[in-house]
DNA sequence: ACAATTTAATTGTTCGAACAATTAATGTCA
DNA sequence: TGACATTAATTGTTCGAACAATTAAATTGT
């Protein structure tokens, strides 16, 4: 440890530190100043490494005190029993997408906000629903907005059985790097509810998916709105066997 | 702007500029350097300023462009951005939880179906309130309920400031192997919409955290009312480069 | 024994500076 | 024209330094 280092491997060799025991549970980490020297690197980087362990749930900071160590292993290690990451963002297989319309749209100031693009630009629209397989209760209604350039999925053979994601990477090779997911609760409003069959106002959850390539530039959103009572957004975490 | 500012400060400033429609969806901030001299900061306090409008949504960043408004208002008081998984786990830091009653009950038909124990067993239940740290509008109505051998977590000297299930972890040595998060729409009820000051049946995340021991024994549940507009659950997922 | 005050260890914030990395725009050449 | 190299604007990373804020522990006073 007597190379200089930046704060990614400090972080990486203090994390396999106190894997490997030389940190139990409760044990202080060395000071700040005392890390800078370890590791021949600067206050900065021994604090954004630190910030980092934080961040993992690996260890906590006080004032005063110093860094105790709080977890030996990442909780990120923490493995989805039922689930893998797949699950969040996708649908469940068991659903069934029905297209109801599929069009070209100018976008407004509002939907701009949501599609973080700018408004008067064009994009593609698929306005479907999505059932449980062999019912005819709808489970959410789906507002999905594609660059035009990719408005071509709506002829994909498979169009409504695979995700639009999977059918873009498929046909033009634009893959999703990095997929945001934000929920919220919403109050159904007035055409949402007819379609969903429920009634104006009721409670929703609402989730916004946005799919983002390499280099930052949101591709598709997609937006479902779940009534409440007909949707769970549930996850299980299953600590691992070290 | 003439006058030194702090990161806090700046961001507040450009928030509300953006807000003002100085600055438009889809157009370039100044650049580090301007804002510099502009608000008499450092780089460095700048750059923390735009790295948290990142974070809350409001930016992106891109190298040898610059700036760009992606939203002119925050999707919420608070964001709970979810890097890793197992922030999902935990509330964020800045919040500080402040309890109302904290008492032993017994359990009701309703209630055994949400702890999945028998009507009639005993609990000890938190009522607490959570609070953005440095503001007085409550984020959200907390109930906790706990086996009634581990009430002593209401003695823990640090008892509102970290979560129950460390304390639980720290004096009692009961971990959770697994925990479920389930996250429904509701309308928000009487006595809670007063807690919160919001109105009756106003739209609400409900957020349901079950920990269990590795035998599956529950041992603790808290449900999280967040009112729509204070809360917004939100994951990033990022593929991994291989 | 207890309360109030002071001390000091440690983290938290901000600064100015330097250089690295990225990448759109520009220029060059076949 | 089109492929390739160069330039330069901007963000990204790291450094050393100084001081502020917090707070457990030590000290003092009653």
């Amino acid at each position: 440890m007597t190379i200089k280092s930046n704060d990614l491997e400090i972080s990486a060799i203090l994390e396999k530190e106190i894997k490997l025991g030389k940190y139990p549970i409760g044990s202080k980490l060395p000071t700040e100043d005392e890390l800078c020297k370890l590791f021949k690197a600067s206050r900065y980087s021994v604090r954004q490494a630190l910030g980092s362990m934080v961040s993992l749930g690996l260890i906590s900071r006080h004032k005063r005190l110093g860094s105790f160590v709080i977890s030996t292993t990442r909780v990120s290690q923490l493995i989805q029993s039922v689930a893998s990451i797949q699950q969040l963002l996708n649908y469940p297989k068991e659903t069934i997408r029905e297209t109801l319309r599929a069009e070209f749209i100018t976008v407004d100031h509002d939907l701009a906000e949501i599609l973080q693009c700018a408004p008067g630009d064009s994009w593609f629209r698929i306005i479907a629903l999505r059932f449980p397989k062999g019912s005819k209760i709808p489970l959410c209604q789906n507002n999905i907005y594609i660059l035009p350039q990719f408005a071509g999925v709506a002829k994909h053979k498979k169009h409504d059985q695979i995700p639009i994601a999977d059918q873009i990477s498929e046909m033009y090779g634009e893959v999703a790097d990095n997929t945001q997911i934000d929920i919220i609760a919403t109050n159904i409003d007035g055409s949402t509810a007819k379609m969903l069959k429920v009634k104006i106002g009721s409670p929703a959850l609402t989730v916004y998916r946005r799919y983002a390539n390499a280099k930052g530039n949101i591709f598709e959103v997609g937006i479902g709105v779940h009534p409440a009572e007909r949707y769970t957004y549930s996850f299980n975490f299953k600590r691992d066997a070290q």
